[in-house]
DNA sequence: CTGAAAGCGCTTACAG
DNA sequence: CTGAAAGCGCTTACAG
């Protein structure tokens, strides 16, 4: 019933109730207040029912500024994607969100837009907030990451592609094996001219292009010009428009490998308006199984990844790191799955 | 060349430069350091030099928790939407990603999963980083919003709908509006019996529905039999489920009105996969237009909705008011666009 | 154009 | 189980 609360007047802060209001209001010490509230166990039933009724009388809310000065320890993970708008990454972070919400985390997303100097520019940025640690889609050893978080202890998670080394973390699959493994699938369904069509050139699609490269070298069929590689982003458009490509400029093209889903679809509804008939013209397949790919028609021969999950056991990684729990294993591979449909 | 740095030694601070030590090695006093670093032009150029100069050399990045406790000024944005797998939202944050990149506001993202309840909890939470404005992806005078942000002088940007009253500020466009308009276009197509499928049944989707409904019975021709809600979120597989069940269980049903894309894309490819033709039996038509929409065969009739813009101009609107800028207007109708395809 | 001092709202060893 | 004091690293009026 207590309604006039404590507090230091006027002065320049942000005008709500501060933990030392709720102390006098209690009766106990600030320190005693803050202990009642990080760690309830420390204080005696009364004290902390006194401390919890007087948090609830005025309203009273943290301040996490505070804290974080006080304690050296910002509750906060930095997550750096390439792009907002690729529903691989947004699943990415959907599973991130997911993994850190019961903990006091705080997530700081950057949008590097597959560009390592934005990398750089924003964990600079970040850096402000001094962060626990940081969710990369890339690696951890990148000259531009390196130069920002060097010597800074802060801990790195590299997430989609597995780190090299056995003492980074990371948490994904092998691009490599499973552009491989779409390419062996591919040739043993017996196609033998299977163009590559990639976009973006960011490093997971050079990576699916080693693996398609390697496959069908092992398989006496490597010719370069088989490979199509453009620098702009992937769409279903451009994917229409590679596959014109594809069907104009290379020799007796029996089968398309695209880098993802969206390029894939875009070659197929190409397909569909100008008559050329999938996959018995020419087989098309995709990369990371949208959810549409299962649809479609006809519906899209690839490769099912894990990025959800990626994100989820990424995030949960750091906070065990982050803790000083020592993890299971530092380089988690989730793997793939081929999903073979009509298209191919 | 100085390679030793100031510092206060051991301690228990996070162990990086201070603006201290900037102003040690810089020579001036601290306040003097920060004021070159925050507002350079009171400061002489030869002082703002050897500021730098310090700066450099430490690699000394500012401390945010300090700045805003000391500040009272967080320079944190939240932002709450509903989904984070939902490409309408995902649109949206780009846009607000994009708007605020150039400032040095920071921006915490919340997932409410639909839920009012989830809203007024994550509010609670960010409210500890005293947050200098808020983006929410509904209205601000909700009951669970203004709980929480009632007297709280935060400024908030409702997104998607447009505010009823003037003072309130938002931007979107007239969901009831938009779901009129589509009705009328099928309306002027000839179709009589158009049931309207819609999931989730979130605020859009119910105003969507108001749209639709009034627009029929406009034209004498509302029938609750038409209507087909339900709870689950929306996706391509619930689409085709529901489509099955309008084909079934609405008699003399000649088009349906999806509520979204994924669902009538879902509709259609349920349709394809049972012989049932579109448009010439049933006419399909979505909401939002999706990338791919208008690849697919046949392309999908539906409303066009400017989502990255209302993000970008949202986040716009509210860096304006926290600056204390009047905008030139606090509701901003960002309109929408019906997309007559093949389906409808 | 520059500075001394106080203060933002917490937490951290250290005692008792 | 509880407390007095110092300190985290900045910025803010107020002077000069």
């Amino acid at each position: 019933m207590n309604t006039t609360s404590a507090g230091k007047g006027r002065g320049r802060g942000t005008g709500r109730a501060t933990l030392e209001a709720v102390a006098g209001l209690a009766g106990v010490s600030t320190m005693t207040a803050s202990r009642a509230l990080s760690q309830p166990r420390l204080v005696s039933d009364a004290t902390r029912a006194r401390v919890e009724q007087a948090v609830a009388e005025l309203g009273y809310v943290p301040n996490r500024a505070a804290r974080a000065l006080a304690s050296a320890q910002s509750r906060v993970i930095v997550v750096l994607v390439p792009s907002l708008s690729n529903a691989v990454f947004t699943a990415v972070l959907d599973g991130i969100h997911d993994a850190v919400e019961a903990s006091q985390y705080q997530l700081l997303i950057g949008n590097t837009r597959y560009a390592a100097a934005e990398e750089e520019k924003l964990l600079n940025i970040y850096l402000q907030s001094n962060p626990d640690g940081v969710l990369l889609s890339g690696h951890a050893d990148s000259p531009h990451v390196q130069r920002v978080l060097g010597n800074s202890r802060i801990p790195i998670v590299s997430m989609m592609d597995l780190a090299d080394g056995p003492d980074e973390l990371s948490v994904g699959f092998s691009q490599i094996d499973a552009g491989g493994a779409m390419t062996d699938y591919l040739l043993g369904k017996g196609y033998r001219r299977i163009a590559f069509i990639g976009a973006q050139r960011d490093e997971r699609t050079l990576r699916r292009a080693d693996g398609w490269r390697r496959a069908m070298a092992a398989a006496g069929l490597g010719d370069e010009r088989l490979e199509i590689m453009v620098g702009e982003p992937s769409t279903i458009a451009l994917g229409a428009q590679l596959m014109q490509r594809a069907l104009r400029e290379v020799p007796g093209c029996d089968a398309v490998f695209c880098c993802n889903d969206d390029l894939a679809q875009g070659a197929i509804y190409h397909c569909q308006r100008h008559g050329v008939r999938v996959p018995d013209d020419v087989a098309v397949a995709g990369f990371n199984d949208l959810p549409s790919s299962a649809w479609m028609l006809p519906s899209l021969t690839t490769v099912d990844t894990p990025r959800y999950r990626i994100g989820f056991e990424a995030a949960s990684l750091l906070l065990d790191v982050i803790a000083g729990r020592e993890p299971a294993q530092r380089r988690i591979d989730l793997g793939f799955t081929l999903r073979p449909r009509e298209s191919a």
